[in-house]
RNA sequence: GGGCCCGUGGCGCAGCAUGGUUAGCGCGUUCGGCUGAUAACCGGAAGGCCGAGGGUUCGAAUCCCUCCGGGCCCA
């Protein structure tokens, strides 16, 4: 039996309630066992990192994965699932550094241990996990939460290996010394992709130096830059081949720069009294010796005189500086590259800790930011500082510690992109599907700048690389596996765990020499752990079955920050491991922005926490809003005002879902004996729309979800259900819900209602799995037990394409349209709705309107609310407009001259609607007269219509309107029966009987003749009121037992008993 | 400097791949209405040179170019 639902629906209870039954009653489960055996689809999570609570933008990213995983389950596949966890790497470090009050690495190393320290790392992030995992099951999100992938397990670190291994063998790692950005408190290397994004505005010193020129007393080169500390390390000038460069005198000493920037400079210095000598190209001043301007500050610096000179780069540009580019190959990556061309040595006298070496002679040990400062005044004191100043750039921080990062000339391993960047831009293209289109150029451009990957970080929470170097003949072991290790092991291992410190012990017999080869002590970048979880997560290569049977992934989804991260580190990966890439359908999300457009932050307070949403407006409304508000790969602007909207919107479905409920279990209606066929005969134009809505909806909401638009899915269903549902079926099918005996068009109206709700609840189930869990039970589960337990379990409405009739959709439109007219006009004239007129007459514009309306004759003539409504074609022209028309004199005199006061005359003699009707249907009129022959165009006269008295016009898009507004006894009559019955329903309402329940009524009349004026009324009252017993009498004889009121209405008093009948 | 996205009433958005009624919708404002799904809901009104300027076209919010502003990514 279907139950009354509860006339308010509180979210937050029906939500834990939903939760809770699902876990008691194991439906996640089940709904994955009834899709065992069917088509796999496999949806890789991409694992968030698990360092601390999830905040709007994971939970959108939770949310769009789950209402795909739903949709994609409910039609017929059986999904993986598996959520994943990234759990390695320098952030949960550096908590746990935070954590434990140490900030270096000798701390740890030394004061900590690396084995507590790393146990430390594991509990954190294990901690961090459970606590996430909590977050993301209170979104509703249906994941494997007892079986998630995370990177720090055994098998995963054995995927990551033999991965590396894999990529060894086809020759993609290699050791080299390059100059990375590095974290002088981390103590690390970064790669690129790390310090994408981490670019902030910070002020830095910028200086203008002379570099004296050794055989050319009184010339220099002159030399721009923000980073004195460079300096000790400097090894030779750049200038481009191609520019020009000038002599400019100053003072009497000469400067070389470039000539293009020469006015720039000067105004920069302060100098106005400057002369241009000399203009070289670039190319010539090749091989110029310089004085190194700290060669007795930094003594190492004596072997190098040979190198100090100037060099040729084309990356010298004329955007800033000089022209002349001090250049330290141990500390810049161009630099770098130019000095190899040049031989130039990779002096780099900077510690990983940032600070000088011995090397750096007088700067040994200070930290070289702190350098800048000694620096500064020793290039003054040897008159070497043109200028000093500062300057707001853009420079790269660490992503984790915020440190600002070095360019430092390291031993570092790499992965070599270079090699397989091809086949990744071709397979990309070839094989994987983005969304938003666009965002394939956008990958394919960060593919194509890309540079080497430096897979190697010095530090502990991470998979240690799997690297064995043979202390004597350096022969180098790449491990593949636990398996592989334990046999090449000169100790036995055991049950190891296989990260630091313990995989650091194990000493490996070299094959080659047979002597001892030790790991290299670094760990993977966790961009590497994250990047192979398309077949770690299934356990490959230990495990292969699963991984044949659905590798590649069928979709991921992620914000748009992974575009040069995940999107592309998988790929990379995969690439070198596989030669294919590890997924076909990428979506691409934006960001969740504060209401401004502003990026959540803690220091703008301006942050909206999912669980604050959810407690305020449930899990439901933050998930339909969501999806809704944006296309997905827009950022998302969060705002409270457009959530109350969503809210609204629940509120109305709900209150259909209480009607609905409400009037079927008083009827007993039992869905298990009618279907449509059966009620086929009673179906009214209205029922035949809604069920060719539905299916349009069901049809369009698929569309949409195969195309991964989830905010169209969304906006659809809110739109079927606001609009189509509530404000239009309803307000239509309620008079008939309101009829008292068995009545097949009732009957109708309830299949109706049950089956657009049926297919209602499973479109929704996976944007709002908790409310439409709720009313399917108490909807369809109550009314028919042998029907699945959950929404969840129930396949995917399927479009009925026969009962999709959109001529009558169209038809509908049309009709509210004049619907709506007509409520205008009312307005207009103050006449309630709920008064009924005489007359209404429509004109439509066409016979296609024509046609589509003239079966919702009925339908139009109940809403318009009147006694008689007429419908005329195009051609037809309504009584009730007066045709009124003027002459263009000016236009008849230019056009008929002598003729036109008589044609003018003639045409003024003619009835208005036959001139108006000829007009229209030739163009023109013919006139005849005195023998002439006249043909008067359209254009020449000139139409006005005008309703005839008492009767109201509108135009609409597709037709005239006509309503009779003025009263008759009758009408009034009907009137004022229609709002006594709307104030008996609000006393009974009051009174709160049941619906069904009979009073006794008693109305007492101010006015004497209004007695006889409802005389005629009493049957209807009695009907719409379920009154037994009815009394008329005049305001003062109203007496008796009962619940007693007085009403004013319209200016007029009544009294009104309403008493309970005992049953 | 390069790539991509966005710019439509006070606010948030749709429309733009395939140019064509009077540019829609929601919120807000304001004035009304409705009432046995109603702590709901519905309607009317006011409010737009569709970022700016060119071009293509009979016709441009829509296609093309330039510029301006915002965002993201990369340097």
């Amino acid at each position: 039996m279907i139950q009354p639902a509860a006339k308010v629906y509180d979210a937050k209870k029906a939500e834990r309630e939903v939760q809770e039954w699902w876990l008691s009653a194991e439906i996640y489960e089940k709904v994955k066992k009834s899709r065992e055996g069917a088509s796999p689809w496999y949806f890789l999570d991409g694992p968030p990192y698990a360092s601390g609570n999830i905040h709007l933008g994971t939970a959108w990213n939770k949310i769009i994965k789950d209402a795909v995983i739903r949709y994609k389950t409910m039609c017929g596949l059986n999904v993986r699932r598996q959520p994943g966890w990234d759990c390695h790497g320098l952030p949960i470090e550096v908590k746990v550094e935070e954590l434990l009050g140490i900030r270096s690495k000798k701390d740890i190393e030394q004061k900590i241990g690396v084995e507590a320290f790393v146990e430390q790392c594991k509990k954190w992030a294990s901690d961090h996990v459970r606590i996430m995992t909590e977050q993301f099951k209170d979104l509703g999100v249906w994941m494997d939460w007892d079986d998630p992938y995370i990177t720090f397990k055994r098998d995963y670190i054995e995927s990551a290996w033999w991965t590396l291994k894999k990529a060894y063998e086809r020759g993609l790692v290699r050791k080299d010394l390059r100059v990375i950005h590095w974290c002088p408190r981390c103590e690390t290397a970064l790669a690129e992709h790390e310090v994408r994004g981490e670019y902030q505005n910070v002020s830095d010193p910028s200086l203008y130096v002379r570099f004296r020129l050794r055989d050319r007393p009184k010339e220099y080169l002159l030399v721009w830059t923000t980073t004195p500390w460079t300096l000790p390390a400097d090894l030779a000038v750049c200038v481009n081949p191609d520019y020009d460069y000038s002599e400019v005198e100053i003072g009497g000493d000469i400067y070389i720069m470039a000539t293009a920037l020469v006015e720039k400079v000067m105004k920069d210095l302060g100098i106005s009294d400057y002369r241009e000598v000399s203009s070289v190209k670039g190319v010539s001043l090749e091989g110029i010796q310089y004085e190194h301007p700290l060669l007795e500050e930094v003594p190492r610096q004596r072997d190098f005189v040979g190198h100090h000179r100037v060099i040729l780069g084309h990356h010298v540009t004329l955007d800033e500086g000089t022209g002349c580019v001090h250049t330290a190959p141990g500390h810049g990556e161009e630099d770098f590259e130019v000095g190899s061309r040049y031989g130039l040595p990779v002096f780099s006298p900077v510690g990983p800790d940032g600070r000088f070496t011995e090397e750096a002679g007088k700067y040994a040990g200070m930290f070289v930011k702190e350098a800048d400062r000694v620096i500064l005044d020793d290039l003054q004191k040897k008159g070497l500082l043109v200028k000093y100043g500062t300057v707001v750039h853009q420079y790269p921080h660490c992503w984790r510690c915020q440190s600002p990062l070095l360019f430092r000339a390291t031993e570092q391993w790499f992965l070599k992109v270079g090699e397989i960047k091809s086949s990744i831009i071709q397979k990309n293209a070839e094989k994987v599907k983005w969304v938003p289109g666009w965002a394939t150029i956008r990958y394919a451009n960060g593919v194509e700048s890309v540079g080497d990957w430096c897979i190697s970080r010095q530090r502990y929470w991470g998979i240690p690389l799997p690297i064995w170097i043979c202390d004597q003949c350096k022969n180098m072991v790449v491990v593949g596996s636990l398996e592989e290790l334990s046999a090449l092991s000169l100790q036995p291992l055991g049950d190891i765990d296989l990260h630091r410190p313990h995989v650091d012990r194990v000493e490996v017999k070299c094959p080659q020499c047979g002597g001892v080869a030790r790991r290299v002590p670094d760990v993977l970048d966790v961009w590497f752990d994250s990047g192979i979880a398309s077949w770690a997560s299934l356990g490959y290569p230990k495990r292969e079955e699963l991984f044949k049977q659905i590798w590649p992934s069928d979709f991921i989804t992620e914000g748009e920050d992974q575009v040069t991260k995940w999107f592309y580190s998988q790929q990379v990966v995969s690439i070198a491991a596989f030669g294919e890439v590890p997924y076909k359908r990428v979506l691409m999300h934006g960001f969740a922005l504060d209401e401004k457009g502003r990026k959540m932050s803690k220091s703008l307070g301006n942050v909206v926490n999912p669980e604050d949403v959810i407690r305020r407006n449930g899990v439901d409304v933050l998930r339909l809003y969501i999806l809704g508000a944006n296309p997905p790969w827009e950022d998302l602007k969060f705002s409270w005002k457009s959530l109350e909207v969503v809210q609204k919107m629940m509120g109305v479905l709900w209150n259909v879902h209480v009607f609905a409920t409400t009037y079927m279990s008083l009827d007993e209606f039992d869905p298990r004996k009618v279907d449509l066929g059966r009620v086929s005969a009673s179906l009214m134009p209205e029922d035949l729309w809604m069920i060719s809505r539905i299916n349009s909806v069901a049809r369009e909401v698929t569309q949409a979800m195969e195309d991964l638009n989830l905010h169209s899915a969304v906006r659809s269903i809110s739109n079927f259900v606001l609009e189509d549902l509530s404000r239009w079926y309803v307000r239509l099918v309620r008079e008939r819900v309101w009829i008292e005996k068995e009545d097949p068009k009732k009957l109708a109206a309830y299949v109706v209602l049950y089956q657009a709700m049926h297919v209602l609840v499973r479109l929704l189930a996976p944007f709002a799995p908790h409310i439409s869990e709720v009313i399917y039970r108490d909807l369809v589960k109550s009314a028919d037990p042998s029907s699945p337990e959950s929404v969840h379990m129930l396949p995917w409405p399927s479009v009925d394409e026969g009962a999709i009739n959109t001529g009558l959709e169209e038809g509908m439109r049309i009709a509210r349209a004049f619907v709506e007219a007509g409520a205008s006009l009312r307005q207009q004239h103050r006449i309630k709705l709920r008064w009924p007129v005489n007359k209404v007459s429509i004109q439509v514009d066409s016979e296609e309107i024509l046609d589509k309306i003239k079966d919702l004759r009925e339908l139009l003539q109940n809403q318009l609310n009147c006694k008689e409504l007429v419908l005329l074609g195009p051609r037809e022209r309504p009584g009730e407009l007066e045709i009124q028309f003027r002459v263009d004199e000016e236009q008849f005199r230019q056009r008929f001259g002598g003729l036109a006061e008589r044609a003018m005359e003639q045409v003024r003699s003619m009835d208005a609607g036959r001139l108006f009707e000829e007009l229209n249907l030739h163009g023109f009129v013919g006139l005849q007269f005195d023998g002439y022959k006249l043909s008067v165009p359209k254009g020449l006269i000139a139409f006005e219509e005008k309703p005839t008295e008492g009767v109201a016009f509108i135009q609409t898009d597709f037709g005239k309107l006509l309503m009779d507004t003025k009263l008759t006894p009758e009408l009034e009559a009907e009137s004022m029966a229609r709002e006594l019955v709307r104030r008996l329903q609000m006393m009974r309402k009051e009174m709160e009987l049941g619906m069904e329940e009979r009073v006794d009524v008693v109305v007492g009349v101010g006015k004497g003749e209004d007695l006889e004026r409802l005389s005629t009324q009493q049957d209807y009252i009695c009907r719409e009121v379920r009154v037994r017993n009815l009394r008329l009498c005049l305001l003062n004889d109203v007496a008796g037992e009962g619940y007693l009121k007085d009403w004013n209405i319209d200016g007029e008093n009544f009294r009104m008993l309403v008493r309970r009948v005992a049953s």
